[in-house]
RNA sequence: CGCGGGGUGGAGCAGUCUGGUAGCUCGUCAGGCUCAUAACCUGAAGGUCACGUGGUUCAAAUCCCGUCCCCGCAACCA
């Protein structure tokens, strides 16, 4: 029998920066969290992820930095990759969409577009800057807002006053490149996706997922059919990205939004052109009854994921593979406002690294994961999970529970007695509970998940206290001896489920216990079997604390710290 | 009248689809325990579920209507 394969893709952070928390909670840790779980229940996981590279905001990141755009997203794919590992991250493979794996896919898909009559041309008034030589995003202009007197509103709109503007209403209108005034408007030919054409096969598939999909991911792709689709433009007057595979369009590049959700299929093939002899990206992108596809994506992503992209696909008339499940998180927002990589508000990952071990961000923030509304982060509040979760519940437990087997029974699974009354007790609880566990971990609801995992913490030191070993072990060593050597097959148990959550934590308590730490696989005994495996004897090492808790004066300096911009990068 | 999401004890959230004595975690207070990182366990106080003392109903946090507030998006920003 085959495994079932799980296509599992987190939405391509773009390059220009780093992810800050809220890239982090929204797309990147849940989509990790999900694979890793997966793969512990024996599915064959294909995790892909990459950076997302072309377009105006790289190309203007570059020049300020001052190097050409591609050895920026070069410099910039490494800082990532650097951070992901940080996070413990686990994709299969993380690509770029500026490869010519992609570029490849981006034309396949484009000419079969063509072909099938889904693409028309239109002309389009622009701003073009005589001084930059180039078309400028209306974004990228900046002058006075007509209507409140704004200095900075931008082409699209005032941020002040909230007015959406056509970049020639602007008074005194610049380049925000360059700052020169020398604009003109333009004439120029661009390419545009009829998603008009393909509306009512878009709305038949959507219609699908109405009670599967996440509220927030449905609604949003809802409201974007009922609003009637319109043409799309598909390319862009600039110069970093694909060269649009049209005669007349040469000087053309295809829009970011364009080739980047095609990334994930460019990756795979990067993926698979590493390997071709046991890799095939075409059985996971081409033979759609054999995947089972999962996206992971903050809630702005949503509409290109359910409107343009599956529309691209559509349009090839190819069987490509469309998604399955969406997860659409909302926002963690940071002291009740939002991050901003523009504005360089909140915690960034690389910083966020420094401060803490990986395993306490990656709890908390799958503890509090923004899935059916924005939810927050504040120093104070992330001191008190830790704290308390982890430092308390499950950090004391495990030692509480060796120490006391090592000054009792020396530092070994302690023989003697056999499970009674209470230890029955206990697993037809913790059947229940880890039953809950695995059901939100397969459903992807993190916030409940993570209760329930808590929920089995507790019941371990509930265990502790009702039996009271250190008062049995006077009387009883036999019933102390059962009571601990439950207890010790506990924490094997707290390891493997918190394996998906807590990478690092979860090998060290397996480390503690001298067990294996690769390939674990999921619980699948029930707790009778599953508590009694550790072989009597079988020796543990010295415990070390596993977390150590967040003091409130570190709590205040961070909350200072914190609350500046960055300086920068 | 642009669109979507949200407004539930001090904080963070679940419950709303499928009306039926308001639930969880933290915090607070009291008690227990003393093996363990002053950790663990138990119990209690605290909410008329944004507002209209609106409508439907035997019954509304839940359905309907209206208003206010917060967050995000608004198709040339990732």
């Amino acid at each position: 029998m085959n495994k079932q394969k799980y296509l599992i893709t987190s939405a391509l952070p773009y390059i220009n920066g780093l992810p800050h928390l809220g890239h982090m909670v929204g797309c990147l840790l849940p989509s990790d969290v999900y694979a890793r779980f997966m793969r512990m229940q024996g599915a064959d996981v294909l995790y892909i992820c990459g950076t997302d590279e072309h377009g105006t905001a790289s190309e203007v990141a570059a020049l300020k930095a001052g190097v050409p755009v591609q050895q920026y997203c070069d410099e910039f794919h490494e800082k990532h990759k650097k951070t992901y590992a940080d996070f413990n991250l686990s994709f299969d493979y993380l690509g770029r969409t500026s490869t010519e794996q992609n570029k490849e896919i981006t034309y396949r898909i484009s000419s079969k577009l063509m072909e099938n009559g889904y693409i028309e041309e239109k002309t389009i008034k622009q701003i073009f800057s005589v001084d930059d030589n180039q078309f400028l995003a209306d974004r990228y202009i900046t002058g006075t807002c007509p209507y409140c007197g704004y200095d900075k509103a931008r082409g699209d709109q005032c941020e002040n006053c909230t007015k959406v503007l056509d970049p020639t209403d602007l008074i005194n209108a610049r380049s925000t490149i360059s700052g020169s005034t020398n604009l003109e408007v333009r004439e120029t030919k661009h390419l545009f996706l009829k998603l008009t054409a393909l509306q009512s096969e878009l709305k038949k598939w959507l219609e699908t997922k109405e009670f599967t999909w996440p509220e927030v991911a449905y609604s949003i792709a809802q409201k974007w059919l009922n609003e009637g689709l319109q043409p799309r433009c598909i390319t862009r007057d600039l110069k970093w990205g694909f060269p649009v595979n049209k005669p007349g369009f040469e000087n053309k590049v295809f829009y970011v939004w364009f080739d980047a959700p095609i990334g994930y299929i460019g990756i795979t093939k990067q993926w698979s052109d590493e390997k071709p002899t046991e890799r095939n990206w075409e059985d996971w992108w081409l033979k759609p009854d054999d995947v089972h596809y999962v996206e992971f994506m903050g809630k702005d992503n949503v509409p290109y994921h359910t409107i343009t992209f599956p529309a691209t696909l559509m349009g090839t008339g190819e069987n490509w593979k469309l998604v399955d499940y969406l997860k659409g998180m909302s926002y963690l927002t940071f002291n009740g406002g939002k991050f901003s990589k523009s504005e360089q508000i909140g915690i960034f990952c690389d910083q966020a690294i420094e401060e803490f071990p990986a395993d306490y961000w990656r709890y908390w923030l799958m503890a509090n994961a923004p899935e059916s509304s924005d939810s927050s982060f504040t120093f104070e509040g992330f001191a008190n999970t830790i704290n308390k979760d982890l430092n308390d519940v499950l950090g004391n437990f495990i030692n509480r529970v060796l120490k006391m087997t090592t000054s009792n029974f020396g530092q070994q699974v302690p023989d003697g007695g056999v499970a009674g009354d209470d230890e029955e007790a206990l697993y037809t609880r913790l059947d229940e509970l880890v039953g809950d566990y695995t059901s939100y971990m397969k459903e992807m609801e993190f916030r409940k998940a993570l209760g329930s995992l808590r929920e089995i913490w507790v019941e371990g030191n509930n265990y502790i206290a009702r039996n009271e070993p250190w008062k049995v072990v006077k009387v009883d060593k036999d019933r102390a001896a059962v009571i601990l050597r439950t207890a010790i097959n506990m924490i094997r148990l707290f390891a493997i489920l918190s394996a998906p959550i807590m990478p690092d934590t979860s090998k060290k308590m397996l480390q503690l216990l001298n067990l294996p730490t690769d390939n674990l696989l999921w619980v699948g005994a029930s707790m009778s079997e599953f508590l009694t495996l550790l072989e009597i004897g079988h020796a543990f090492n010295t415990p070390e604390l596993l977390f150590s808790k967040i003091t409130p004066e570190r709590v205040e300096e961070l909350s200072i710290r914190y609350k500046e911009k960055k300086e920068n990068e």
